[in-house]
DNA sequence: TATATTTGCTTAATCGATTAAGCAAATGTA
DNA sequence: TACATTTGCTTAATCGATTAAGCAAATATA
């Protein structure tokens, strides 16, 4: 077994020439002549020469990786971005870091030193629920490197930013339960202090008096979005003297939750209440009736978030600023909802 | 805004010593005195000295980054194995990079190269359905890094391996069918490719043959085991002119495919059929009915795997051989089966 | 008191790749 | 022919932290 890596250093004794003319030589550098270029590919071939990322990294000052903070990586949203970031970012020869917060804010602020520690290039996040407090992610901006923020974002910190467009998202859900009769229309949140559920609720608001329906606030929920959290509201929708007619669940969990209380109690979907979900996860298609949903287009964040970063690095001299990419969502209609 | 970062010479400047005992002080060497190493600290936290990873990784030689390679994070299964890793790896100075191969041998052979690359001090993998050749896995042997292989593995590899018992686990699931008084049971199964797939069709033969169940081919069929092939597959059963009791589906993705396709053609589960899948997804129980499965002990597997790691960077001079850890696994007996 | 040991630091080499500076030979230009 | 430029390489410094080796002063031991 070769105990030692081959290094510039053994390509150039091979040949008898110094480890900087080797270098320059993989690097095509015009002041090598052709001769020699081929020479070194060839012996650093025959000796499966494997470039040290970390010396580079560190006499270049960069390490071409990227840090991912997300919530959590087992939705399709989130590692359909994740894939996305990935092919984009190497074939720009960046490699990702993924961290998990799991919603935690605790776990989000211990990933963000790792990652700063592990020197990344930059960070592309989606923050924990729990997050409130924003000085971990100003330290992200004053140490330099690009932070990039997609679907829970935050205007105050003023960087980059892609989502989809929240606050219409609910105009399109109330706008399609109306059109097919719905007069008592709840909606299961998120927290307000998040920014995308509390454009939701506004959005929710807006088009309800929009159209002019009455705003009742015992049909407007705020929790976790877990499907627990679903199925617990629900039942405390249900025990209300006046039902509602429609629930606008602002995730696909919570959704699938309130879905299957509704089952339980053998009330019908969508007959007697029409169900909305968000996210369009995969699952939403799959069970019995299906769930109309929002689709967040997460190919096309990722995309985005990734080319963004490019974007950042290639002109450090632009200043950080908000700057905000907003996608149209998309109403799946499906059975829950027809 | 402050340019340079901090670095250990500063410090040293700062208080008149060599950078060499900046160094030992902040690894609280015993030959440094405690008067130096306070000093050393109370400077080092005021001009918010981060150490450079890099560096030091290059001088000792190892990354403190740990590669994982799995087919895609989006299960319970796979995330939750991810968070264990990530529990574990990071109390012991350990970050984990995380690749998804999509099931695509090419996108799994990108992936180590590139992890080699980023020169981490270790692989944990978890292997595409495609993959048969076992060549880039030989190649993370002979870089001398340690190689932890779990759930999807192979046992050619010689290497270290933690996963369930599969050939276990279809006894146990044909045991339980047969109490229920199923006579025809299908299996809707992976790739005998795929060890562990085979493992299962292997435990369903036997299993069927113990308990003096006549072996019928047209009820065994290999798959990719996605929700589309669940469905197709389980078309085809009903296409059989003897129809199955009851079908074993190797993933919970598939088995929900063949839930849907039962509902839509009205047959009653479990009472006509009776329907067990593999991995005890979340959407298992929250489906109608709920699906039985097998529990994979997926944090088991995922400290496991990590504690796995760190013994064999503990212990280097181990040699490398074939070292199982198998878990029972268990059936979590719900609706489609009772 | 003379010698041995310990303490507390410094010096300098090192990890591997990159790159500014420089130099000799080859080639071009007047 | 005399000088300028280009070509093709070498030398040596550098990124920041770590560590083997060494040295002087302080302390212990006989």
């Amino acid at each position: 077994m070769n105990k030692k890596r081959t290094t510039i250093k053994d390509i150039a004794n091979e040949l008898n020439i110094s480890p900087a003319a080797v270098s320059k030589a993989l690097h095509n550098d015009s002041r090598i002549s052709t001769k020699t270029k081929a020479a070194v590919k060839r012996v650093a071939k025959e000796l499966n020469y494997q470039p040290n990322h970390l010396a580079s990294a560190l006499r270049k000052g960069k390490s071409n990786l990227v840090g991912v903070v997300v919530p959590k990586t087992n939705s399709n949203f989130f590692s359909s971005v994740i894939e996305q970031l990935e092919a984009v970012l190497n074939k720009a020869g960046y490699n990702i870091i993924i961290t998990q917060s799991n919603e935690s804010f605790e776990k989000e602020c211990k990933n963000i030193d790792t990652l700063l520690y592990t020197q990344v290039d930059g960070i592309i996040a989606s923050m924990a629920n729990e997050t409130v407090d924003l000085s971990y992610y100003e330290k992200i901006k004053s140490n330099g490197i690009p932070l990039i923020l997609f679907d829970r974002g935050e205007n105050d910190l003023n960087v980059d930013y892609i989502g989809i467009n929240d606050y219409e998202s609910s105009h399109l859900i109330v706008k399609h339960l109306i059109s097919k009769g719905c007069k008592r229309i709840a909606h299961i949140g998120g927290y307000k202090r998040t920014r995308i559920f509390n454009n939701r609720i506004k959005g929710y608001i807006d088009a309800i008096e929009k159209n002019n329906l009455p705003i009742d606030a015992n049909l407007i929920i705020e929790s976790s979005l877990t499907v627990e959290d679903g199925r617990h509201e629900m039942e405390r929708l249900l025990e209300l003297k006046n039902r509602p007619d429609a629930v606008y669940v602002a995730s696909d969990n919570a959704a699938l939750g309130a879905l299957q209380v509704l089952n339980e109690h053998n009330i019908k979907v969508p007959e007697d209440i029409r169900l909305i979900g968000f996210g369009n996860e995969p699952f939403t298609s799959l069970v019995t009736p299906s769930i109309s949903s929002i689709e967040q287009h997460s190919k096309d964040i990722g995309r985005l978030a990734a080319e963004t970063f490019l974007k950042r690095i290639a002109e450090p001299e632009l200043k950080q600023t908000l700057n905000k990419i907003i996608l149209d969502a998309e109403l799946i209609v499906r059975d829950s909802s027809r």
